[in-house]
DNA sequence: TAGTTGATCGTCT
DNA sequence: GACGATCAACTAA
């Protein structure tokens, strides 16, 4: 499957979060390729969205955030998690979206390795730290780019947009009105339903 | 099922 | 010196 191209990430943050659910991310690892399907994100505004990490301005940490669009930030939180966005937008801009949760589709044993056994799949990947730990995805991933063939993402069928729920985002006090989470209705594998 | 809490540490006010 | 774009385990009912 070929990447997505550039000027898919491009445009505008919530733009192209709509257009990341239903399409495919793929980790090609030295002996496997892991593969799932994108279901829930959150569009992540820079500079007009207090909530976002790019918000007072770029930082070492946030660095990444200001990139070119299509490549991938990834922050440790909780002193212990990670968790990864697609930035969007041209270099200097700092807005991102951060995947929420996605649908196993390939390499599902691997994952199951990697959260240490004993999941439903249902578990595996719905929730952002969790579909980072199943698909290996840390420090070192930080700056990836998209384009590469390391991490990429590859389009799907799309999702019609009657089946398109927005919805607040999770875990954020500031700016917590706004309905930038985006997710596939009905799909089994998203992390927490409407608010 | 809903609500609470402990784990654990990098980052920035 | 707080406090997270979280998760899992626990309690109560």
């Amino acid at each position: 499957m070929r990447p997505l191209p550039r000027s898919f990430y491009l445009r505008p943050a919530r733009t192209v979060a709509r257009d990341l659910l239903g399409s495919y991310i793929i980790r090609t690892l030295p002996r496997t390729t892991i593969i799932g399907k994108i279901v829930e994100v959150e569009a992540y505004l820079g500079d007009r969205d207090p909530a976002s990490h790019a918000f007072h301005g770029r930082t070492e940490r946030n660095a990444v955030m200001f990139w070119r669009g299509g490549h991938l930030y990834v922050y440790f939180t909780y002193g212990m998690h990670f968790c990864a966005n697609v930035v969007t937008g041209e270099a200097g801009v700092g807005h991102a979206v951060l995947i929420r949760a996605v649908e196993p589709v390939s390499g599902i044993a691997g994952m199951k390795r990697r959260r240490n056994g004993g999941h439903k799949a249902e578990d595996l990947t719905n929730g952002p730290a969790k579909f980072c730990q199943a698909f290996g995805i840390a420090r070192k991933e930080n700056g990836t780019d998209l384009l590469g063939n390391t991490i990429r993402i590859a389009a799907g069928e799309p999702v019609r947009p009657s089946l398109i729920v927005s919805a607040t985002r999770i875990g954020i006090r500031l700016a917590a009105d706004k309905r930038w989470r985006y997710y596939i209705k009905g799909n089994a594998f998203v992390s927490r339903l409407s608010r």
